[in-house]
RNA sequence: GGCGCCGUAGCCAAGUGGUAAGGCACUAGACUGCAAAUCUGGCAUUCGUCGGUUCGAUUCCGACCGGCGCCUCCA
C-alpha cells in the first residue's frame, strides 16, 4: 500500500505520516469557540479534519480525536457580561448547536470533546510547571505569563525569524502586566466581569481564569500524551495560537508536542474571507432554511484542496448540488442492480485504487472525486449493459461503499411532506390512466403541473417514479 | 512594511519538465409518445503577462500585473 502522506507546516513539505505507534493516530483538532453559530469557514475546517480521520481509518489506523470547546474567553464573558447570563447560559446552548451543524454536514463524532471549564485543575498543574521552572512568571495582578525569550525555539512554526512586526501593529495594548510585550498570558487574574459571569476560579495566584492557548495544551496531553501525531487547525492558528501552545507544552515536558501539524485554508465569499466582522457569513442553519443537504456543502468543500482558499458563490452550491445529485441517482441504481459485466468489476478495482491514492497523497479530495466519478460514468456504461455477472456488481458496490464511506456525498432522500406527496401519487395516478389513453396531452398537462410544484418525474419500465426538486 | 498563498476552459477545480483529471453549464446524437435518468460524441494547440534556463515549460528561475490571507479577535 502507498505510504500516507500530509503537508506537515513544520517543515512546509508533504512528508510521510504515521502514528507513533503504527496504529492509533492520535489526533487533536482546534473546536469551536461557542459563543455563537460556527459560520460555513469554521466548518470548512472541520470538514477537513472530518476527511482526515476518515482517510485514516480507510488506510487502516485507528483515530483518538479529541476537539476541544472552548466555553470560557473573552468573547463570552462579554456576551454573558452584557446579557446578564453566566458564561454556561451563553455556552450551553452554541454548543448543543455545534453538535446539531456537524451532524448535519456529516461529520464523524470525535473520541472526546472536552470542555475548557471541565479542565481548569490540569490548566492550573500546567501553569505551575512552567512557574516552577523558570518559563512562566507572575505579574503584579496575579496573572501568569509566559516569557517567549526563555524558550529557544519560540517561532519556529510561524517563522516568526522571517517577520518584521508591522510598525503600529497592535501590540502590547494589552492591560495586563507583563515584560515582554509579546510575551502571552498563561493565566488571566479575575476581574469583576469574569467574577459576575462565573468565569474566576481559584489558584495559587488567586481568583483568575485560563487564557486562550492554554486549555488546548493542557487538554491534548491529558487525552493523548505529551506528544501528538497531529495537530490540526485553521491556517489562522498558526499564529499565535499553536505557536504558543507549542511554547508552553515543550517548555513544561521538553519532549516535542505534536509530530505534524495540519492547517486547512480558508473559505471565501465572494472574494473576501468569511468572518463575522466582515458580514459575510453563512451558517448550516442557512443551509438547512434553503433545504440544502448536508452532502452539497460537502462536495463543494472536497472539491477544492484543503490548502488552496475557496470562494463561495452564488452558484458555487448549486454546481455542487447538481454533482450530488448524479452521485445519489447512481447509489440508488447501483443498489437495485441484479448483475454486472466482468468490466464493471475492472473499473470498481481501478476506482478504488485512484481512490485511494489521491486521499492518501495529502488529502487529495478533488482528485478521489475524480476517481468517484469516472468510477460512476464507467459503471453506468455497464449497467446499461444488464450484464448478469453478480460477483462484479458486488465487487462494484463494496467499491462505492469504500468510497462513500469516506466521502459521505449521497444526498437523504428529501423529507416530503405527506400533503405533497398524496397530491403526486393522486397526479400521478391521473397521468398514467391518461397515457394508457394514449391521451398524451392530458399527460403533459399534469407533469407540467407537477414541475410548477417542483416535482420531476421519471418513467421506466418499473413505473414511474418522482423527487421534489 | 514583513511573511505566505493563488491566477488552468462560461463557472468550480486537479495535475505534470514532454505537450492539460473530474464536476457544473452548454451542445449534437441514442433511448423515450414527449420528458427525466442514462449512454455516445463535442466543448482550453492551451494553463495571468513578459523574459530566462532547457532538446522541450503550463510545470523550474526572474520581473511585472491581478486577487487573497497572516503579522496576537480569528477555522
Amino acid at each position: 500500500m502507498s505510504e500516507f502522506r500530509l503537508f506537515n507546516t513544520l517543515t512546509r513539505r508533504v512528508e510521510p505520516f504515521q502514528p507513533a505507534d503504527g496504529r492509533t493516530v492520535r489526533l487533536y483538532a482546534c473546536g469551536p469557540t461557542v459563543y455563537n453559530p460556527a459560520h460555513l469557514g469554521n466548518f470548512r475546517t472541520f470538514l477537513f479534519e472530518d476527511l482526515m480521520r476518515r482517510a485514516m481509518r480507510l488506510y487502516g489506523w485507528d483515530v483518538m480525536q479529541v476537539m476541544n470547546l472552548t466555553d470560557v474567553d473573552d468573547k463570552i464573558i462579554r456576551k454573558a457580561a452584557a446579557n446578564g447570563q453566566s458564561i454556561t447560559e451563553v455556552t450551553e446552548p452554541f454548543t448543543d448547536l455545534f453538535h446539531q451543524d456537524r451532524r448535519y454536514l456529516r461529520i464523524q463524532d470525535a473520541e472526546v470533546y472536552p470542555k475548557a471549564t471541565e479542565h481548569i485543575p490540569e490548566m492550573i498543574a500546567l501553569v505551575e510547571t512552567l512557574v516552577a521552572n523558570g518559563t512562566a512568571y507572575v505579574g503584579e495582578d496575579g496573572s501568569v505569563y509566559f516569557a517567549i525569550d526563555r524558550f529557544a525555539d519560540y517561532g519556529r512554526l510561524s517563522q516568526l525569524d522571517k517577520r518584521e512586526i508591522k510598525t503600529g501593529a497592535r501590540v502590547a495594548q494589552d492591560e495586563y502586566t507583563k515584560e515582554n510585550a509579546q510575551d502571552f498570558a498563561l493565566w488571566k487574574a479575575a476581574k469583576p466581569e469574569d467574577e459576575a459571569t462565573g468565569a474566576a476560579w481559584d489558584s495559587p495566584w488567586g481568583r483568575g481564569r485560563p487564557g486562550w492557548h492554554l486549555e488546548c495544551s493542557a487538554m491534548a496531553m491529558k487525552y493523548l500524551g505529551e506528544t501528538l501525531d497531529l495537530h490540526a487547525g485553521g491556517i489562522d492558528l498558526i499564529f499565535p495560537h499553536h505557536e504558543d501552545e507549542i511554547a508552553q507544552s515543550e517548555a513544561a515536558t521538553g519532549k516535542p508536542f505534536a509530530r505534524c501539524w495540519c492547517h486547512g485554508e480558508f473559505l471565501l465569499t465572494d472574494g473576501a474571507k468569511m468572518a463575522k466582522r466582515v458580514g459575510n457569513v453563512a451558517t448550516v442553519v442557512d443551509l438547512r432554511a434553503q433545504g440544502i443537504d448536508g452532502a452539497v456543502y460537502r462536495h463543494f468543500v472536497f472539491n477544492a484542496h484543503y490548502r488552496k482558499q475557496l470562494n463561495l458563490l452564488d452558484d458555487s452550491l448549486a454546481q455542487s448540488q447538481a454533482a450530488v445529485r448524479r452521485i445519489g441517482t447512481f447509489a440508488r441504481r447501483l443498489a437495485v442492480a441484479s448483475g454486472g459485466t466482468p468490466a464493471l468489476g475492472d473499473a470498481a478495482q481501478r476506482a478504488e485504487a485512484a481512490f485511494r491514492a489521491a486521499l492518501f497523497d495529502d488529502l487529495n479530495a478533488p482528485e478521489a472525486l475524480a476517481a468517484l466519478f469516472t468510477f460512476i460514468s464507467d459503471a453506468n456504461r455497464e449497467l446499461d449493459a444488464a450484464g448478469d455477472d453478480v460477483a462484479a456488481l458486488a465487487e462494484a458496490q463494496r467499491v462505492f461503499g469504500v468510497i462513500d464511506g469516506v466521502l459521505d456525498l449521497v444526498p437523504a432522500d428529501a423529507e416530503t411532506d405527506a400533503e405533497l406527496a398524496a397530491w403526486v401519487e393522486e397526479r400521478l395516478g391521473a397521468r398514467k390512466a391518461a397515457r394508457a389513453a394514449r391521451d398524451f396531452a392530458a399527460a403533459d398537462a399534469i407533469r407540467a403541473e407537477l414541475v410548477a410544484r417542483g416535482v420531476t418525474i421519471e418513467d421506466s419500465a418499473a413505473g414511474t417514479t418522482w423527487r421534489a426538486g
